[in-house]
RNA sequence: GGACCUGUGGUGCAGCUUGGAGUGCACGUCGGCCUGUCAAGCCGAAGGUCGCGGGUUCAAAUCCCGUCAGGUCCGCCA
């Protein structure tokens, strides 16, 4: 994507000592006016001793510096220019170049720092290794793209917090040294050196102390907060990211919704994104139905068609299950037989027992099923296929029977695979995900599984069914989808002792042990705790997505490679002894060296 | 823990299917020429542990096994 440099407002006037100008600010009205810009050397072409050009680079801009004598400058040199603001000569005025109208003259130049030729070109089409980059993150930083995204995601940073300084609330910094709790994603460990053999853990969220500030009347609380999980990266996962953290008192889930809607809108504008239009809203329940994930991409059609009634009565066995899903495939004339059988080893990878595909063909009788099953379908089936998935000629249809919810989950992500490219890049289309169940399944033991965390309210109308039927009870929690990201998540919590037991009781957690592990916000609720909840989004997939980007990597300055590594630092790096001896632990022989 | 992709002068790539001398392209670097270029142009030169280790073979960048690094994904993770 182009990438177009993001200048303060203030940039004009900012300028100061070495120079008076950034070079993206200079143009033709300036013309006639003695200028000093500072900057890197992006290229030098010279015409013999007589005429050398010199492309010299900020961070806003590059402008021509032409000399008319031998200089001694080479790529990424440093320099501070000072010259005259001219008009370029009729004819050399370059339209590709946003200072091309104009060229300093009559130059001074000064070289403030040498440089050795780059390990690669300081320029956004040469495409690098990733791990070249990462090992020379300051001069990837250097090229004007990462320049413009963490520029970009500064500015989103900025809206952010206007929209919640807007909105009342109050920026209140929590602990990074925080207490281990035996919950969820893995912790990072930090060793005390006071207190040997205790430790720390690195905040996973701010959500205890966020909770705790509701308690103490802080009644709407945010950060920008850094959180830190142990677990394994992807794309969208770094170990450490950022999230806009939220709480409030006196409010319902509507009332966050409306929060953070303001603040992703307010982020999207300050990106440059007018066209994000409402906030849409969809319940789990549905987002299942239709597309198949709790985090569905809604920029594109293709929903899942519930086909269970049409095959009631099958005799094929692979279409006896207690769900059957389809889904009409985009581009169908694409779907050859050897990426059909591509297909179904897909589905079959993503846990399905199969994955049934027909095609619509023309035949004697009108539109008829091709397909190595469809020769088993009653001709009803046929045509009560036909008739509620729509297709027509070419069409093919994929069908998964299964569990309801595995149905859906593999056909979903079909759905992506197959329609991934009918997104329009451009396109934002934010959706709040609604209505989540309070528990997500049950474990080896038989206890219920909380599906958020175990201080989510449970939905007022299913109070009743917290005994007799927990499954299907719906929580008071609600994520924030972008174009099949999950942004972040939030819920309305449990402030009341009687709630918090049953909820306590159904996810098998005893007095004792609720008290161990959670003692101190259960006190705190007890000296009068106002009903509260709250919300945190990923920073980084926002920026990411808005700068039109699809790894979070590509808005974080200093970011970790898949394994965990930092290539440019060397971290994790193993110590000295003296430093285990020192915090009173020892270590066995690393991993890696072990048979 | 698992699956797949990638690794070849400083950079990006081709070569690998079907083994035959480190072969090729573009950029960069160094030297020379060049007074209006802007990814300047022209001429010339230097630059290689084909990620690493082992195996097969008369012969391996190429085939096989292992391993390391980077990436995408599953598991994991809100």
């Amino acid at each position: 994507m182009e990438s177009k440099p993001v200048i303060n407002e203030f940039s004009g006037i900012a300028a100061k000592g070495l120079r008076n100008r950034y070079i993206g600010s200079l143009s033709a009205a300036d013309a006639g006016e003695r200028v000093s810009v500072c900057g890197w050397v992006a290229r030098v072409r010279e015409h013999g001793e007589h005429l050398v050009f010199v492309d010299v680079r900020d961070y806003s801009g590059i402008v021509q510096v032409v000399a008319h004598s031998s200089v001694d400058l080479r790529s990424e040199y440093v320099v501070q220019v000072a010259g005259l603001v001219s008009e370029r000569p009729e004819g050399t005025v370059n339209p590709d170049l946003a200072t091309g109208e104009i060229e300093l003259t009559d130059t001074e130049i000064t070289v403030l720092s040498a440089a050795e030729p780059p390990p690669f070109a300081i320029q956004d089409r040469v495409e690098v290794d990733e791990a070249m980059r990462l090992k020379f993150r300051y001069l990837d930083l250097r090229r004007d793209k990462m320049q413009h995204h963490l520029r970009m995601r500064a500015r989103i940073n900025s809206a952010i917090r206007a929209s919640m300084e807007r909105q009342g609330f109050t920026e209140i910094e929590t602990p990074l040294l925080w207490t281990p709790t035996p919950e969820g994603a893995r912790e990072f460990v930090v060793p005390s050196r006071l207190h040997q053999g205790s430790t720390y853990v690195l905040p996973q969220s701010p959500q205890i102390a966020k909770q705790l500030l509701m308690v103490a009347g802080f009644d709407r609380y945010y950060q920008i907060a850094r959180c830190l999980r142990d677990e394994d990266l992807r794309a969208d996962r770094q170990f450490e990211f950022t999230q806009l953290d939220l709480e409030a008192s006196f409010v319902t889930q509507r009332d966050i919704m409306d929060f953070i809607s303001d603040a992703v809108i307010a982020a999207s504008r300050a990106a440059g994104i007018s066209a994000t239009g409402e906030v849409g809203e969809i319940s789990w329940k549905d987002a299942m139905d239709r597309f198949g994930t709790d985090k569905p991409d809604m920029r594109f059609g293709n929903e899942l068609i519930d086909v269970s009634a049409v095959f009631s009565n099958t005799s094929v066995r692979a279409l006896s299950a207690p769900c059957l899903k389809a889904l009409v495939a985009p581009n169908p004339s694409s779907l050859t037989r050897s990426k059909l059988d591509d297909l179904v080893d897909r589905a079959k990878g993503l846990g399905a027992k199969g994955l049934l595909w027909l095609r619509a063909v023309a035949g004697s009788e009108g539109l008829q099923f091709e397909s190595p099953v469809s020769k088993f379908f009653t001709a009803d089936e046929s045509k009560s296929l036909m008739d509620v998935t729509k297709v027509s000629e070419g069409d093919v249809v994929l069908i998964v029977g299964d569990a309801w919810e595995k149905a859906c989950h593999v056909l979903g992500q079909i759905r992506l695979e197959l329609g991934r490219s009918q997104g329009d890049p451009d396109e934002f289309r934010f959706v709040w995900v609604v209505d989540f169940p309070l528990f997500e399944g049950v474990d080896e033991q038989g206890r219920l599984i909380s599906a958020h965390h175990p201080f989510t309210m449970p939905n007022e109308e299913d109070f009743s069914k917290l005994e007799s039927d927990p499954l299907s009870v719906r929580s008071q929690s609600y994520d924030l989808v972008l174009n099949g990201w999950e942004l972040g998540s939030g819920s309305i919590r449990i402030h009341r002792a009687d709630i918090q037991s049953k909820v306590f009781a159904s996810l098998g957690i005893t007095e004792e042990e609720a008290g161990n592990r959670f003692g101190f916000l259960l006190d705190a609720f007890k000296y009068g705790a106002p009903p509260h909840g709250g919300f945190a989004f990923g920073i980084d997939r926002l920026a990411a997505l808005l700068v039109g980007e699809d790894n979070i990597r590509e808005v974080i300055a200093f970011p970790k490679t898949q394994s965990g590594a930092d290539v440019m630092t060397g971290a994790p790096k193993e110590i000295d002894t003296r430093i285990w001896d020192l915090l009173g632990l020892s270590v066995k022989a690393p991993k890696k060296y072990l048979a």
